[in-house]
RNA sequence: CGGGGUGUAGCGCAGCUGGUAGCGCACGUGGUUUGGGACCAUGGGGCCGCAGGUUCAAGUCCUGUCACCCCGACCA
């Protein structure tokens, strides 16, 4: 390809909107342009990109013997009204009505399509198990799309979804998801782990999730580096830890005391107040849960993980109740509520977390606006409807596997993968025949990989001050030639020459044959990534090029044809994975 | 959805107490250049987000609205 007839359109500026680096990079290298918040165009160079993320995943997922099919974008209502999912979804579906007022949808995830299809044409054992894939667009209207196309409203996304007869099927269909989804992100070029996660409303009894190590990460991983263990924060298990204030009698308990506390409501007001550590206190916070109320201590300086609670209790919305509620739940302003004396016609269960019943007299709300109590003990003073983890680990925590001490970092979820079981295919009556002719539901499992995020992940950790650095699967074009000054024919027909050996040894070229300075098309070089670069000038007349790897600093001088034959011998070798 | 911010040329931005819009880059033309985003000359490009209002006069003031960005909440 010629540069000179190349659509790309290169920004020497930052756009303003862009805050992170693949953000900026994609519009500045003229990957992409954007149409509205959180909706993209490609561009050239980024659809080529884009392209080879999907063929990598396509090869990878046929290796692994799934087979690629694809469905509409445009779904009728009733598919996700029989899951429930109608209402699930919320405002994050795209909803849109046809010419006769009937619901229609734009596809966000494609469980119960999968579930249908197999549910009308699968009826014996025989056909299982089996393993369906697409790399189809979906539609997600994200409350506030971010970082460009890392979390966009219109997407590409590989989905696949497994069908066994049983849980052992299950397994072994999983597991061949999970060695494809290494490959995969192995020839993406991606520095990645895997991590335990929540398989939150998606149910199912197991999920991990492929998360690329960046800063810029929206998910928090607790990792353990003396046993490996790791996990995505809202699943990480937390170890309760024991604390004893200097001077608090850890030994015995203390006579319940009532404290008046005027106008102290938040921790950081009582810490002040009583003059002592966050750790002294449990909070008690008030969340509506469906239709039901309900209250969770945790310690003063801890978080209440919200989806452990909703795993817990089972509900499809949560969220803090309002000051009413709360008021009506502890006869008090926000501020003061406790575990002693909530209302009981309510009948609102108390979930405390372990942790707070290894404290010794302890401070809590008295559920009496202007009060509270100290020298709090679980058990005697209260006690529990269950004990159950309910916070958010922290950096420093033990690891609930070994012990040790857990680091936390960020991390971009580019894949995720579940066993559903049966989740989908009872609510969907998707069954087959076994051997003795009985009906039995197939056990299910989901596989999703982001294609626009990965591409995105690529970036933030390939990338330097000029530019792109394109891993050479990932690349658009393998290599770069620059003739120097395009006035100079010797320069023009050094570059032409190798364009053609290097396009007929099957690699991919461009030749940037654009009459500008010499640091304008090194600046755009690097800029969109190339890995390999070949420059034609001053020697060119006596048969000698220099050559670049756009990760490396050091340019060799080599001849014409040894230029050509270093050029495919790195590119076949980087290339050599593929199937 | 709550908080904050920004909308002026393709991109990045300036425009004060109101007086009919400018800079850099990019773009067209002519020339000089050619090893890390050249230089000279010249030219084109604007519904100042949109709608009301105040005023003799609005990019500027007021009201509303929309879009976009950031933080948070939320997220199969």
């Amino acid at each position: 390809m010629r540069v000179s007839q190349m659509f790309m359109p290169t920004l020497r500026e930052v756009p303003a909107e862009a805050e992170i680096p693949s953000h900026q990079l994609m519009l500045r290298a003229g990957l992409m342009r954007k149409l509205a918040s959180g909706i993209y165009s490609f561009l050239p160079l980024g659809y080529r990109t884009f392209r080879k993320i999907e063929q990598i995943i396509r090869e990878e997922m046929n290796r692994a013997g799934a087979q690629e099919l694809i469905m509409s974008a445009l779904l009728p209502a009733e598919a996700y009204q029989a899951s429930g999912r109608w209402e699930v979804f919320g405002p994050e579906m795209f909803r849109l009505k046809d010419r006769h007022s009937r619901d229609f949808c734009l596809g966000p995830t494609h469980e119960e399509i999968f579930t249908e299809i197999v549910r009308n044409e699968i009826r014996s054992y025989r056909a299982l198990p089996l393993t369906l894939y697409q790399i189809q667009t979906k539609y997600r209207d994200e409350r506030r799309p971010r970082f460009g196309v890392m979390r966009s409203r219109e997407f590409v996304m590989k989905d696949a979804y497994s069908f066994d007869r049983d849980e052992a099927g299950l397994d072994i269909s999983y597991r061949k998801m999970y060695e494809a989804y290494c490959r995969t992100f192995d020839r993406c070029g991606l520095n990645y782990m895997v991590v335990e996660a929540d398989s939150g409303a998606m149910g199912g009894s197991g999920s991990q999730e492929f998360m690329v190590k960046s800063s810029v990460g929206e998910s928090v991983i607790a990792h353990c580096e003396a046993c490996g263990y790791t996990a995505n924060e809202e699943k990480a298990e937390c170890v309760p830890e024991a604390y004893c204030p200097e001077g608090n009698n850890c030994g015995s308990e203390l006579p319940l005391e009532k404290v008046a506390t005027p106008d102290v409501k938040t921790i950081e007001e009582l810490v002040g107040f009583f003059n002592c550590s966050s750790k002294e206190f449990a909070k008690t916070l008030i969340y509506k849960a469906d239709d039901r109320v309900v209250a969770v201590m945790v310690r003063g300086d801890r978080d209440v993980n919200e989806t452990k609670l909703q795993n817990y209790l089972g509900c499809v919305e949560l969220e803090m109740a309002d000051e009413e509620t709360v008021e009506r739940a502890t006869g008090a302003i926000v501020g003061f509520a406790g575990p002693i004396g909530l209302n009981a016609e309510l009948n609102i269960e108390l979930i405390v977390d372990p942790e707070v019943t290894l404290m010794k007299n302890f401070i809590v709300g008295a559920n009496e606006t202007g009060y509270h109590y100290k020298n709090v003990n679980y058990e005697r003073d209260f006690k529990a409807s269950v004990i159950k983890d309910m916070r958010n680990i922290v950096e420093g925590d033990k690891c609930p596997k070994c012990g040790g001490s857990i680091k936390l970092t960020r991390g971009i979820e580019v894949g995720h993968i579940f066993k559903l079981g049966t989740k989908y295919s009872k609510a969907l009556n998707c069954v087959y025949l076994d051997e003795q002719g009985k009906e039995v539901p197939m056990v299910m499992g989901c596989y999703g990989i982001g294609v626009n995020r990965t591409m995105a992940a690529i970036i933030e950790q390939n990338y330097d001050e000029n530019g792109i650095i394109w891993p050479m699967t990932v690349a658009p074009y393998h290599v770069i030639i620059v003739p120097v000054n395009t006035t100079d024919s010797v320069q023009m027909e050094t570059a032409e020459k190798m364009y053609n050996d290097l396009c007929s040894a099957g690699i991919e070229v461009l030749i940037d044959d654009r009459d500008e300075r010499p640091g304008v098309k090194f600046k755009d070089a690097d800029l969109i990534g190339i890995p390999i670069r070949i420059t034609v000038g001053r020697k060119a007349g006596e048969g000698i090029v220099e050559y670049k790897l756009r990760k490396y600093k050091d340019i060799k001088e080599l001849k014409i044809d040894e230029a050509v034959n270093e050029a495919i011998g790195e590119v076949k070798s980087a290339l050599k994975n593929q199937p």
